[in-house]
DNA sequence: TCGATTCCCGTATACCCTACGGAAATAACC
DNA sequence: GGTTATTTCCGTAGGGTATACGGGAATCGA
């Protein structure tokens, strides 16, 4: 491999048959420990294999925080990981609902924002800033999430949110799924534009530029004319990252508009 | 390995330095070959390769889309494949915009709906509908994409059904853009539930089920006052599937409602 | 001191992509 | 027809991944 980078992208379908485990280790801090009486004193922790899968991931990528990998950068044998963790797939878990509790969002009772919309505004910015710090996410899949304290934390200040609006109860649960959609997909697209950045050493522009030939040999005028119009009316931006940037505000923006338009008919 | 399933998936950052061949590859069926003078006839075709890539993707996921995998389908060595595709990035990017061009979208001057919204909506169909029959697409990374002759298709199609609402030309792009990140991103969850249901052999709401603990034992009804309200209002839906349903119409809808009122404003 | 218990981890298996280089087939030319 | 250039075919090998297995090491309670 010479220039593109290849990333293995690991899709959690958590559990692998012990779902009680995995709820376990999500919501450790929420116990405390029994302390085993006999065997032999653990080195590490729960905590520490998941800083370090973050940190890695973070530094180099998603691939970085293989088994091995993670195991190397703490000074023990791969396999002992596995004394920590059932499995890659609990690992990411993990790791993933960890970034999620990152998010600064207020919990019931205390002071926030008092325009819903600002609040959501809050929960997005938040959200987005932890998609700039976790490049990986926009990698992970989100169907059948880890439900730990993160998760939960996210999807009940959203719901608290959207509340005031007295929509129905299904449309207020369905108006929170929309807006995260639009959220995660959006900052994800915004944070893996970075990433790839940073991955490959070669800038988006650079990557078109490459790409000159689609413009001069292959491109059909007559086929694409409203591309060329809006071309000539200079209406693609000039960077891939204000693009991104660009339709997460525009998008979000409008998709707010659209769910307090039908708030104010009710 | 006992019930979860690992995907690796491989994420193109397309090129690898040779974008000439890449374009190539893609526009393939625009400019008609050169028949080659000297040399061993090929028993293969860069179509039949692309093609049955996709065809395991569909049934076995990507990960069945192997090198060695397709080379089997094929009945030829793994390393064969390589006269006809550079690498694995490669092959995705010409199976994504393989079935990419496969949505049904007219062209510039051919008959289609009156009303934008319902030519939105056709868009907005046919490409969930590609991700029905394609789930793996969820899987695949949209930045730098393969820049083919489908991914132009849907965007020309989609700027085209936006240019009547008279948006400055970088609102329009920007709107494009916003819609079809929603569209993909709520499409690909809605296909990627299937495509988990599939591949574990257990249906969402038997998921959840093993994840009663979560209820009984680790949930906190005092930390979250609004989704036990929305729980009691009888807020969740069903099934997770219904949910992704629902939250893609709602979505959409208020969506093109926000860009709507924008464009009336004006 | 002696289990029992727990952690540590080397080895082996089964995948993955792909660089390399030689064999086989074909066409053009002499 | 023989030679040569060109192209396709593909076995082997190397480096990556996750993880099952089983034995060795450490620690506590009795």
């Amino acid at each position: 491999m010479t220039h593109g980078t290849l990333c293995t992208v690991t899709v959690r379908h958590s559990g692998g048959g012990q779902p009680e485990r995995t709820l376990a280790l999500l919501w450790r801090n929420t116990r405390q420990q029994v302390r085993r009486s006999a065997g032999r004193r653990p080195s590490l922790d729960v905590d520490d294999v998941v800083r370090t899968g973050i940190q890695l991931a973070d530094e180099r990528g998603l691939d970085a925080a293989s088994m091995g990998g993670v195991a190397k950068a703490l000074g023990v044998g791969t396999m002992t990981l596995y004394t920590y963790v059932p499995s890659k797939e609990e690992l990411l878990d993990l790791m993933v609902d960890e970034v999620l509790a990152e998010r600064q969002l207020p919990g019931p009772g205390e002071p926030r924002p008092a325009d819903w919309r600002e609040q959501v505004e809050l929960y997005s910015e938040q959200t987005r800033a932890m998609f700039q710090r976790h490049p990986w996410l926009a990698r992970v899949s989100t169907v059948r999430p880890p439900v730990g304290p993160g998760m939960l934390a996210g999807r009940e200040y959203l719901l608290a949110t959207l509340l005031p609006l007295n929509l129905s109860p299904r449309d207020t649960n369905t108006a929170a799924l929309a807006i995260t959609t639009y959220v995660d997909s959006a900052a994800g697209l915004e944070a893996e534009n970075l990433l790839v950045e940073r991955a490959t050493g070669q800038s988006n522009e650079a990557w078109w530029y490459e790409r000159n030939d689609l413009w001069e040999t292959y491109f059909d005028v007559e086929r694409h004319p409203a591309m060329t119009a809006i071309w000539h009316a200079n209406g693609y931006q000039d960077s891939v990252a204000e693009a991104a940037a660009d339709t997460y505000r525009y998008g979000l923006d409008r998709l707010l508009d659209g769910i307090q338009a039908q708030a104010e008919t009710l």
